[in-house]
DNA sequence: GAAATAATTGCACGATCATGCAACAAATGT
DNA sequence: ACATTTGTTGCATGATCGTGCAATTATTTC
């Protein structure tokens, strides 16, 4: 064997470059070619580390799946209180550092290709699933099951509502802003 | 001159497989060979009545916000009081014939594109911020002028949001589920 | 240092894409 | 009836796409 080490790093290389296609290009305008100028690389050597494009463009949603979970993992850990943790959920998923215009786009073409993609399909449910769940189960500690089950679902709704809005080219929306909207909702409605 | 009459019916034809093709393959799977062959015309003739793709996307898109603009207007035609209206505001917007998974997809796209797409983004940000209008104008006549904004902007962002989660494949969500949690919301809350 | 293997390149291939154009068909105006 | 305009076709064209593959280079193992 030879070379195992800078593989990894190689490949984090692409798919960032994929993830900066995406946003620029759009999912259909990310092509192989624009890949192979943004990194230096040649074409075949895409092919030769994800087996075809279709793999490449899920292993960056995959990455940018990890991210997001990683921010909300990240918030939860320090906190102890109901309420501390649903506002720790909701920060980190409207984090200045997640809440960019770019992720959002990038966010969005993800949506509009699950629609399509059974793999990411596949990969946006889980994802939903978690983020859903884990909101839910701190709202039980603070009130009933129907009034938590009826307040994730207008929660999680907002949240992806605003993430559409924060992708628009001229957005008014801020990460502040939208991180009061929501828990000025779920507080003080 | 000849032939004056045939030509609209043709154009929208056209359109109309244009947006089925968008909601089975999405935007980027949408090609001119695929017009052809869900309308059994050729591929000169699609160029002789749009000009090229880009003009017949945004002509289907035109469509889309035409159909959405004239559902909030009929259901808005009846109504006088305040909460009557906004509650016509939003039915019209999760109206069954409307939230369908087809629609919301076709949407999603569109959406998705207006990111890169100027005219597009032009669009989504018209029909934004009359949807916006229509509601912060019905809001601020039964509470105050900030508190309406704020509302305004929560519920736009719920309803955006109910739409992407309708978009997906395996979606638990409903037009009548859609329209108690928002009016919940807004009334209850 | 030599053998083995991983990483990378460059190119060629077939498919598909949007588009342009010349020719033809159909319908209307006069 | 005939000229004119519109609608429609079919094909050619050049560009671009993802992919496969043989050859070359770099790196590690022994």
């Amino acid at each position: 064997m030879a070379r195992p080490k800078a593989t990894i790093s190689r490949k984090e290389t692409i798919i960032s470059a994929t993830l900066n296609c995406i946003h620029q290009h759009g999912y259909e305008g990310t092509t192989v070619a624009r890949i192979c100028a943004a990194t230096g690389l040649s074409a075949g050597n895409i092919h030769y580390h994800f087996g075809g494009k279709q793999q490449l463009l899920e292993e960056a949603m995959r990455m940018l799946l990890r991210d997001v979970r990683g921010k909300m993992v990240d918030a939860l850990g320090a906190v102890e209180t109901p309420e501390g943790r649903i506002k720790a959920i909701i920060e980190s998923n409207l984090h200045p550092d997640l809440f960019t215009q770019k992720i959002c786009i990038t966010w969005l073409h993800f949506w509009a290709q699950a629609a399509h993609v059974p793999e990411l399909s596949r990969l946006e449910k889980v994802n939903r699933r978690r983020f859903r769940q884990n909101l839910l189960h701190e709202l039980c500690r603070i009130t009933s099951r129907d009034k938590a089950e009826l307040l994730t679902s207008q929660t999680v709704a907002m949240i992806d509502g605003f993430w559409i809005e924060r992708a628009q080219p001229i957005s008014e929306i801020t990460p502040k802003g939208a991180i009061l909207a929501v828990e000025q909702f779920l507080f003080e409605g």
